[in-house]
DNA sequence: CGGCCTTATTTGTAATACATAATTACCTTA
DNA sequence: TAAGGTAATTATGTATTACAAATAAGGCCG
């Protein structure tokens, strides 16, 4: 389920080493990276493909290189936070709860926002997306589909919205939860308690009622919240 | 006001040039782009600028490179919509109404959640710096001095919340908003008119209301959607 | 002492050569 | 003839070298 980012370029490689470096502090905000020609012979690759790689980390914002100067790591103000490797990077190296706690925020403040812009919204395509992915929850035999598909209903909701910023912003936030996370599990006994929670979400946005679908994915996050586990290091 | 974003180097012009020409649909997603010497060739850089350019592209999800295949243009789901650069180059292209509907819409389900985990967590300091932005509202003399202190208020906000992720959300949508709007003004002669609103906003979490700092700045950004008017293309 | 200029150092850009992978086409073989 | 493998082709990937440009630092000169 974790996947490994194998990446295949050489530069990809060098950008992720250093990205992790830096945003695990190993290398601190305002210290200097050794020079181009240095690092590259450090570590075994070219000048060519190490500028390659600082390049993409600039864009990040991460770094910065100036003639003479020489290139340092930026004050975490100028990070692209949002960045889906930035993001990653934090979740590999910062295990601390309050960072968690940050990402489910950023959750619980999307969600509902998006199911009332879904109501608002939804064309009778996107309804029927919903509607799909619930029924697949309904008839789900296992925790495995059941996962599959609750993931499937909270992504069309975010489609429904035709807001490709929160469409954006959901796909980062939940990828970084899932690194630490099985969302939404209970045992595998009752894998299925928050199936009313959906309906109520489906119904209101079927009715196209904004207010009523944000309340019930209001209590749905909250519910599910006190019910999310740490997932063991596999 | 409006920074051209001149930037020094060469292969950040490259960037900017092939971004600007992706966003703005001028190199259609699943297109290839020419072979790297030719294009080299034809922006008159060389083919070291030009990659380092690709790969920054590559890492805004923009394009993807394969040998043999060539390098083209990514599906639109695959770019990082919340991109600084991205974002900005979408302003440039894409005037249209809906486009803006979609930065307001975020800018409205931010604000009033960071107002409520401000009121929530805010320090001392974080409240201090809050009330000083306020009362350099209040002592505005002219419709700059207001701007720059509204900005400095809502900035305040946001860094109360202790959340990088928001304050980084926030950011990113607000300079892109930045391109089309002034935002919050009405006539030069009552541009004061939503201090009340502020001060609400600045009372609640002073003394920790989450809910009522909630409503607060959501009365206020709804009020202001309708008093934002449209920059002249200056 | 202060301002200017020279110099040294680091990144920026270019050009070249070769490696590698993936597609394509051909060629072998049952 | 069709299936399969194999070699040629062609794009990006990587390395190396050389030089340009910017700028911090130190020395020179007034």
């Amino acid at each position: 389920m974790v996947k490994p980012v194998t990446v295949r370029n050489l530069h990809g490689q060098v950008v992720h080493e250093l990205g992790r470096l830096i945003v695990g502090g190993e290398i601190a905000p305002g210290q200097n990276l050794p020079r181009e020609e240095l690092l590259a012979e450090r570590m075994n690759v070219s000048r060519t493909a190490l500028r390659e790689a600082m390049k993409v980390l600039s864009a990040k914002g991460l770094i910065e290189s100036r003639q003479k100067t020489g290139t340092r790591v930026r004050d975490t103000v100028h990070w692209n936070q949002l960045d889906a490797d930035v993001l990653a990077w934090r979740c590999a190296s910062m295990p601390t709860e309050d960072f968690v706690e940050k990402l489910v925020e950023m959750r619980e403040i999307i969600e509902p926002a998006a199911a009332a812009a879904a109501a608002r919204r939804r064309s009778p395509e996107q309804l029927a997306r919903v509607d799909t992915a619930y029924e697949a929850m309904a008839a789900a035999a296992s925790l495995d589909d059941w996962t599959t598909a609750d993931l499937a209903f909270h992504e069309a909701v975010l489609h429904a919205t035709q807001n490709e910023l929160m469409i954006s912003l959901f796909s980062v936030i939940e990828t970084a939860l899932g690194t630490y996370f099985v969302l939404s599990a209970r045992t595998a006994g009752d894998f299925k308690y928050s199936l009313p929670h959906h309906k109520k979400v489906l119904d209101a946005i079927r009715r196209r009622q904004p207010e009523v679908a944000r309340q019930a994915m209001t209590r749905m996050v909250i519910d599910s919240r006190s019910n999310i586990r740490r997932r063991g290091k596999s």
